[in-house]
DNA sequence: CTCACTGGTTGATATTGTCAACCAATCACA
DNA sequence: TGTGATTGGTTGACAATATCAACCAGTGAG
């Protein structure tokens, strides 16, 4: 029985909070489905499959996190034959990523779990509301941005 | 020179995106102080701020981390004499957390630097869109919760 | 051509998260 | 009262994630 937790009054809580809890949640969500990747994997593949001709160092800037990292994660993909990565034509420096065929046939599933959890996010949460949300949020990362 | 970076529509990346650089923006406001602590340190010192009469038990319900993490970090911030752990008088297994002195004067300059961020993040948005923002979100983390 | 820069890689190391086993104090209750 | 289940906390081992610096090859401006 989940005592009802209280409000937090306080933006830096409530951010934390949610990205912690959506995390965990969704790592159980994808356990459930028995899948072997963890996290960061699964960022990657998304973004790989939202980006077409994908590149280490975009994924690098978007995500805010370091290089090295992200090419370790990348390599773990490839090595399971989730993605596929090709010389860019262009500038010879660069790789174009891109899902394989059981990298996306694992998005799918993937897809899958994280909408459950989206949606027991949502639940009871008019569509008004959230997009409120969304675009504050986006307001908000404009404005860290910014700094840099 | 930032470019301007394309608002998400996705929810589950606005959060992730969110905590995310307002961790980094914290971790930098800290540095800056020249704290020599990181970010779970912070974290409990906030929690065990606020909240009187505080346990590694409450903690770890509230954040949802593992006790054994709980635990390590407790065990440093004490060893760095920032915090005091008394037994707790009405249950001998337990332990009452409380800032030292030190601690004390930690934790205002921790506000100090953590404040310059929120100030930076909500610069802009109308006090309503933040409280607004504020109550969704908690009926997200609500909706989380109920899972468990 | 040369030099600064960029995309990517590697190694080393720090931080954070997870799991399971364990101890002592407390509690439920027969 | 005693016995078994539960709770607060600790420890060890280990996986996942993050960070920093050095480095290489290709690019691009002059």
């Amino acid at each position: 029985m989940p005592k009802p937790m209280p409000h937090q009054a306080d933006i830096r809580q409530v951010l934390w909070q949610l990205a912690f809890q959506f995390k965990v949640s969704s790592k159980r969500a994808i356990r459930d489905y028995d899948l072997p990747i963890n996290g960061m994997h699964v960022r990657l593949l998304q973004m790989i499959h939202r980006q077409p001709d994908c590149t280490a160092q975009h994924i690098a800037t978007v995500t805010g996190r370091d290089k090295a990292q992200i090419t370790r994660v990348i390599k773990e993909l490839e090595s399971m034959a989730l993605i596929t990565r090709t010389p860019d034509p262009a500038d010879r420096r660069s790789q174009l990523l891109a899902l394989s065929e059981t990298g996306q046939s694992l998005m799918a599933r993937i897809q899958q779990a994280e909408d459950e959890v989206r949606k027991t996010l949502l639940k009871g949460i008019p569509k008004k509301d959230v997009e409120a949300f969304i675009e504050i949020g986006n307001r908000m990362l404009d404005n860290l941005r910014e700094e840099s």
